[in-house]
DNA sequence: ATTATATATATGAAAAAACGTATGTGTATA
DNA sequence: TATACACATACGTTTTTTCATATATATAAT
């Protein structure tokens, strides 16, 4: 991995949001990130497709939705970067956990949260 | 430190080398980031004073020169960042590495260099 | 088959970032 | 005081990024 395409990938807040609280909790689909961010469709998979391009991401289709996780092939450098970061930035996700959390109706699948 | 502010800051590939060749040698002067990057002074000067506003370097002037450091007080993981951006990634650096150890006529002050 | 839901992508416009050139400022040297 | 050197900044332009809107695709349910 490339660390100017790298750190591109980071320096946005919306990509930066999804990517950490995917982090988080292990897989999300764009919905559940529409909702924790209270931003539009297209917006939130526009920027996805981007980290998903770069080899940060990778999707998995179920039935009408699509989970994205990070991609288990990340180097280890940029993976111990988004675990940093992760870790040091609760105020910067704190909202949109809130979001996140208090969002109804959220797609089934085995998941903790709060 | 916000975390979109430090990825922007980290998100270009001149910014990025001046950052980690600073953290690699201690201190470096823009004479010497021109040397190693092969870029004229005006584009150093300008992401410099990027870096220095976004509070991750400090300068010194020594006589003629002004050097830059890593700023003391950034936030822990934001160190933690560049010191495993630079152990990861030297191939990215190397060119410039080698530039600036073949470099004529460097400043003089006590550091060690290859 | 039709409709509804979830997601992706295309398009043109707007905003932000980066650039080269020219010029200003501060320090050393003659 | 005049010249040279190192560095900073201002300005207008170009390039890159981001965006909202509209539309396409794929699955699910009726």
């Amino acid at each position: 991995m490339h660390p100017v395409t790298f750190f591109k990938a980071l320096a946005d807040e919306t990509r930066l949001k999804c990517l950490l609280l995917i982090q988080r909790e292990g897989e999300l689909c764009v919905c559940e990130l529409m909702a924790a961010l209270s931003e539009i469709q297209p917006k939130i998979s526009r920027h996805l497709a981007q980290l998903k391009k770069a080899g940060i991401l990778v999707d998995r289709r179920q039935g009408q939705w699509v989970f994205y996780r990070i991609n288990a092939e990340l180097a280890p450098w940029c993976q111990q970067v988004l675990a940093q970061s992760c870790e040091a930035n609760s105020p910067f996700l704190a909202e949109s956990m809130q979001n996140l959390c208090s969002m109804g109706a959220r797609p089934e699948r085995a998941k903790a949260c709060c």
